[in-house]
DNA sequence: GATGAATGAGCGTTCATTCAT
DNA sequence: CATGAATGAACGCTCATTCAT
């Protein structure tokens, strides 16, 4: 399906060249159909922007929603790092979508400006609240050292935006779960240590 | 000197908007000047845009250096966390820099993409070699515990990447602070305990 | 019928907008079809506007027809207004079609400028024909004074040209029959007096 | 002058072929520049169409200006009559500007339906006023039978539109002196006869 | 009959760049 | 140094038209 191929390819470019770098003609190219036909399906260059970025907030929040789901049988520990892991897992399953999504975030295009912090806020949320549940639960069951909530959360959080820095940085997947488990592994020492 | 103002604005503006979303136009008008008067500084728009992006790099350099070559007088804590709070201030004393070389880094302009790394690599170094630093005299005079270096020195970047990202998605400093704060005290936390 | 429908619709935004000025597009939506849908009916955008075309100048002549067949039991003045008033009358019940005629014979469409003419030749004749019966038979009753035939035609026929100018760009009825009366008294005048 | 010619070629295009029937492609061809060349001068195409519209409204106010200024050393026939023919001159020193003026207040583009009638109001007004005066005139001298101002001013207007109409009908100047010597003659005896 | 998909041609516009002045 | 004029290339977009379904 023609207008589903324009939505991924879409999805790539503006996440690799940016909105203002990438031109339809690129897009339809490489979809294998004439610049026109891009107006059968979207109504304008915004317009199939938009629809990309709605369905990487969806998958998204799709992705952060699943890990709150998830079931708490393991232990703080091994739940807290399960979340980086999963994290690293949503990257390599969809590169594209969290290059465009991460691109979106830090340097939204002109119009995009003013809809965007609102956009990420569900997930934020979504994800602060997993990783509060997690260690609130840590912190009742004597696996984390008894200290304010917010410092705990706080510094996961840096975690995992670094994380995901360094994720489109470096391009080494071994490099990059190096890095992983040493931050985890220091977080994890300063988190349950006195 | 308007060779000079065209490139500040051009930095300016090259990190807020990209290099294709940025007009040669716009930045002639902010400086006052008629686009082609840019010609007569630089021979072209990848002329400019290299030239702010090597001055960045040379400023950005010189930061980690001063950071390099400071005089450890303070505790190695202090040390540490001084790092944070210098970069705090490199980035508030020149916003648009950093926005710009944060921008180049993560999302390179298409003409740009094999030159970045290594660009970046210098800077890289010179940072990790003071942070190395001041771990390993850490460890040595006892007030960290005795760990691979690597692990102290990958999380502590990790740190740094994290708030980087922070500082440009959080627009509060008070908000931002917190963060750092609460970053910094899990991480010395996990750096100095058993 | 869908295909009459979209030949009215045409006729009407031909007429408010232009050929070029209207998409076929705009025809078909009004409609209530998609603008393929047209092409089952016509073989091109050309071939709708003539189309229309041809049914305004049909439409006219019929009008002029009734004209010149009217029953002459009225006065010479009562037949003579009487066509004014029937003219107005036309374009009241018909303004799409008057106005579509209207710039049809003044800016045709560019493949139009060569028929056009001949097109409007015939109903122009007709016309002129009307009116010179009545004036004739005006003279020979007596009602109007002795005159060269020609004069008293071409300027009736002026006095139609105007007031077909007039009912488009006055927009209130009112107005336009003072126009419209104040004129023809003024005719009358010039006609029946020495 | 590269703009100047521009604005003419646009008036006369714009005039023969409408707005939408105009390419600025063709605009620019005719004065021999590539086409974005007119943006060094024009804004956009609507630009250009406002300039030559604002300097055709300003050639018609200028010239039925000085038709109110003439110094009324003729009689009130050579008056009137020498209005006409000072507007067949003005249609025949510039006809394209007259063209395109037509077409404008007759079948205005989209985005002048607003603003076009009170373009034309004040050409308006002041060729009322300047027939008025020279009837007023007329009816006090006693060359004019004392009738209703308002009635001989509508028929002297309703003249006037035909004409113009008549002239960009009409190819023939032959035919078109006609048309206005009879018109003429008829309203005359109107409006002096009893 | 009618539609969805697609296209070729063309349009208005922007932009980096050149060049004479 | 700086500008006005101009251009080639490209872009987003519209539209009449075709064709398989």
């Amino acid at each position: 399906m023609t207008k589903n191929k324009l939505k991924e390819v879409a999805m790539r470019l503006f996440g690799e060249k940016g909105y203002d770098g990438t031109a339809l003609s690129e897009i339809a190219k490489e979809v294998g159909v004439k610049t026109p036909a891009i107006y059968a399906f979207y109504a304008s260059k915004e317009d199939l922007f938009m629809t990309a970025f709605r369905e990487a907030m969806e998958a998204y929040n799709a992705f952060t929603h699943e890990l709150t789901e998830e079931k708490q049988e393991l232990s703080t520990r091994e739940s807290l790092y399960r979340i980086l892991v999963r994290q690293c897992e949503f990257y390599e399953k969809s590169p594209e979508l969290n290059r465009f999504a991460l691109r979106s975030l830090l340097f939204p295009a002109s119009f995009l400006k003013e809809t965007i912090e609102q956009a990420f806020l569900e997930s934020d949320k979504m994800l602060t609240k997993a990783i509060e549940d997690r260690i609130v639960q840590g912190i009742e069951n004597g696996s984390l050292k008894d200290r304010p909530v917010e410092m705990l959360v706080d510094s996961f959080l840096n975690l995992t935006d670094g994380l995901s820095m360094e994720y489109f940085y470096y391009s080494s997947k071994e490099l990059y779960m190096r890095k992983l488990n040493n931050a985890f592994e220091m977080y994890w020492n300063g988190a349950c240590s006195s």
